[in-house]
DNA sequence: ACCATGCTTCGGTTACCATCGAAGTATGCC
DNA sequence: GGCATACTTCGATGGTAACCGAAGCATGGT
């Protein structure tokens, strides 16, 4: 465990409801602008501009600038991790109240970060383990050979997958329908291909839409991909 | 994702050097007196009373009264799992320096929470896997078949386990190692039966001693059990 | 060159928080 | 009952941080 100045540091950085306003917007998991995260922490620009300072001293944004404009990111996916299971702590130690998102079309599907949450993302998890492509308890998950077969006929690359040094199938606690879907850097993977696809769009804001190979995928991933198989051998 | 000032005030209870140095000692896994807290965090009484009711209402901390006194406690399991990822991401932010305790006795064995951790720990990990015990990556772990078996002979009961909702099998990186070490439900069901059958004991403060039967444990999980069982069978 | 836009820096104002000593309350021991 | 210990509450003090408007800098468009 390293130092607790270190750690009190970068809780510091997100202690502040301008700044936690800020990190929410980027958990989209699209880079903004400094403009842009002005209006949606609801602060002037000079009081935005000194925020982010913060937020990078931290480590928690890195940013990228293109012409006159900065653009912020989540600097890496453990820094989003780390926010979730803050975001998740913080919620369930309030009220029993309903949490996550109240807008329908947010809670049947949006981005968490980088990874598909929400009513779809949670059946995508029940599916892939009725279909045995993932093993393992909701809890404690692993692909199966057959997951493998499947995730590479996503087109997924698994063994770059592996290099990284990050968990590869995490379960996510999806708070709005308070069960898990797939995080890890194989969450990412199948967001980041089906958005390739076209399977899935954003609608304006965090909202996802899905083509009808999308929703086909969610509902039979097993099936689907085999489809598609044979369709390229006929 | 939940509310955004909740996170900013659960964040702000950790925000300060005082209460990081408290939640740390916290984090060995005992439950601490308000005066023993006040020592540690280096800050009189008073102002120790004043930081572990921030604590409290954040949700962080939970306090059990015996007499006059007031022990204390990380409240929740997911509490640790947190403080972990954020005291990881604080490290990592940071130079390439060695991190982790200095002091030898704790970097070979120690108690992170409620499971084991440095060397020992590490080895663990690699020897279950070894064994086949745990399959899977070491970022995506699960009990195997003959896991399951095992971790019953050793007198974990694994059903109850699988009905609390924590993950099973969670790799938890080893900032003193820089591999992982095993984390979750089953990582603390194994230290706790290690203790019950006196195979390792606690120095003071942090570190761990194994008895030889912990050590042959760690170095060779499968065939110490088997001998086990063989011995009970005769 | 001029103007607009995005963003940063500067300086001032206000509110909040961490600290402690003193006093108070509850518990335990003799 | 008296004293010691553990801990909380109160009030005062000092320091820090969030806020903004104004000014300044860099980039882009005409």
């Amino acid at each position: 465990m390293p130092d607790t100045p270190d750690m009190a540091f970068v809780a510091g950085a997100i202690a502040d409801p301008t700044r936690g306003r800020m990190l929410m917007s980027l958990m989209r998991g699209q880079a903004l602008t400094a403009t842009e995260l002005a209006l949606d922490g609801g602060v002037t620009a000079s009081t935005a501009s000194s925020h982010l300072g913060r937020l990078m001293d931290a480590g928690l944004v890195s940013v990228t600038r293109q012409g006159r404009h900065r653009y912020f990111r989540i600097a890496r996916p453990e820094v989003a991790e780390m926010l979730e299971g803050m975001a998740n702590l913080a919620s369930s130690s309030g009220s029993r109240i309903t949490t996550g998102p109240r807008d329908p079309a947010l809670r049947h599907a949006r981005v968490c970060y980088d990874h598909l949450a929400g009513e779809t993302a949670v059946r995508l998890l029940v599916r892939l383990r009725e279909h045995e492509l993932l093993i393992g308890d909701e809890d404690s998950l692993a692909l199966s050979p057959r997951g493998e077969t499947w995730a590479a006929a996503l087109g997924i690359d698994l063994p770059a997958l592996r290099t990284r040094r990050r968990i590869l199938c995490r379960p996510c606690l999806d708070w709005s329908e308070r069960r898990s879907h797939l995080a890890g850097s194989l969450g990412a993977a199948i967001l980041e291909r089906m958005v390739a696809l076209r399977y899935v769009r954003r609608t304006s804001g965090r909202a996802i839409a899905f083509s009808e190979n999308g929703a086909r995928l969610i509902d039979r991933p097993d099936t689907f991909i085999r489809d598609k198989l044979v369709c390229r051998a006929v």
